[in-house]
DNA sequence: CCTCCATATTGGTCAGACCAATTTTAAGTT
DNA sequence: AACTTAAAATTGGTCTGACCAATATGGAGG
């Protein structure tokens, strides 16, 4: 096992994984905040006893990984952390799974409902005007495919936000690229004629946290969810069996 | 923006970038496969047209990142990527808001409530023998603080596994090293008598997952969850009020 | 006071060398 | 022949010092 690969270890492993993992405790641990500029490249390479080349190694990683910003001629600043790096790690490594991206909705599932529930509680008036204000446009968007997916993307991310729980925004963030993907495959088939219905089902959820019923909110937006996961199965036994030429894989 | 910081950017900002992107590309889309091992560096250099100290760059980036593994004398070995380094990045980027200790419980929650409901869908003969197994070693550890919450953590990544939701399990990995260090101090609050009543609860999780009934199973989870919320609450009121010397920061 | 260019600072890159650990090879022994 | 052991080759680890390129700085000129 490497030891970079545990924010815990300290065992050496050679010059420039050391400087590399104490260059990153400094920024974890606040010592280094986002935009301090870091001393010379050559400074560093005599304060850490290390040749520059090496130090390049540890400081080429730190801008890799999203903690520093280098800036040619100007120096290396360190960075604020980007929820997107997690979400291309986690991409990848789900990726490396079969079949998750049929899988991964099950995850927005859980975040949702457990958002959504912590809304009725916590959402403020703001929160629920932003969601109603999604909800129109949910409303006027009904015939655009990419408009529309937007304005669905912002009813729901609107319900993990007005939970006012850091930690389910940050997973919900980390996950919401890998759920476009997944998405935009599963509106395409959603038929025309129903999306005013699905409209309907929005209103409803949203109203349940408008009267903060977390049961009856969470129940809703569950069926919601199945009603979406029913069309998928309908639409894709229908494009098996008529075989039809326009499928995409 | 700094090229790396996204999984499908191509534009290159640097010879050590360059090569990095490349390597990794071949990493992601499966061209490399874990335990192959990489040419040369002087070998690469040459191919890539850099310098060793560059192509270095690139190949200590990658292993920091946890793509590769290092080993002097011998080469460089494609690694399979380990969701730890995703924990230690979410852990990092959670830890920058505040009070997200508290708050990353609400993470589990929804993790654990969704996929209990999976669970009573697919739990194996297995994954309910696993359960149990975590729910007797409960019983034996209760006085064990150590013990206890091993097996504590056993039966709840217990439900988690049998909820068969690949991405449910990868998000569950990914936030246990955060769990285990909310995990303790919360442990450490729960009187040692009513512990018996938590095994309990377990057991009546437990049976809702063997009876197959998804909202009771739900719906119990969720209490036991509420239950020790509460205990949390209630000690440190009381911590508070006494200000009691072994309070520990 | 502002603009513009020379200079200094700082990161980007390279070449070649030597050290250290591992692997491979070959010699030697049983 | 098979095993042991030591030498040699391979490969990563590190250093030095140099030069290029982009940026920042400061002074000369408007």
């Amino acid at each position: 096992m490497v030891a970079a690969s545990r924010l815990d270890d300290t065992h050496d492993t050679g010059g420039a994984e050391r400087v590399f993992l104490a260059l990153r405790d400094r920024v974890v641990s606040g010592e280094l905040k986002a935009g301090d500029r870091l001393p010379p490249e050559r400074e560093l390479a005599l304060k850490f006893n290390v040749s520059r080349p090496l130090l390049r190694e540890a400081l080429r990683s730190l801008a890799m990984l999203g903690f520093l910003e280098i800036i040619q001629g100007s120096g290396a600043y360190v960075r604020q952390p980007d929820i997107a790096l997690v979400s291309d790690f986690l991409t990848f490594c789900m990726a490396q799974q079969p079949d998750v991206l049929d899988d991964i909705i099950q995850s927005r599932i859980a975040i949702e409902c457990q958002a959504i529930r912590l809304a009725c509680e916590k959402a403020s008036e703001a929160d629920l005007n932003r969601i109603a204000a999604s909800l129109t446009s949910l409303l006027d968007t009904l015939d655009d495919p990419v408009l529309g997916g937007q304005a669905d993307y912002e009813f729901h991310s609107g319900i993990v936000r007005a939970s006012h729980s850091p930690a389910l925004s940050t997973l919900y963030r980390a996950l919401t690229p890998l759920l476009m993907q997944s998405h935009v495959s599963r509106r395409r088939i959603v038929p025309a004629g129903i999306r005013s219905f699905l409209v309907d089902a929005h209103k409803e959820v949203f109203l349940s946290i408008v009267d903060r019923k977390p049961d009856e909110a969470e129940k809703r937006l569950r069926e919601h969810f199945a009603i979406g996961d029913e069309y998928r199965r309908k639409s894709l036994i229908a494009e098996f069996s008529k075989s039809s030429p326009d499928r995409q894989t």
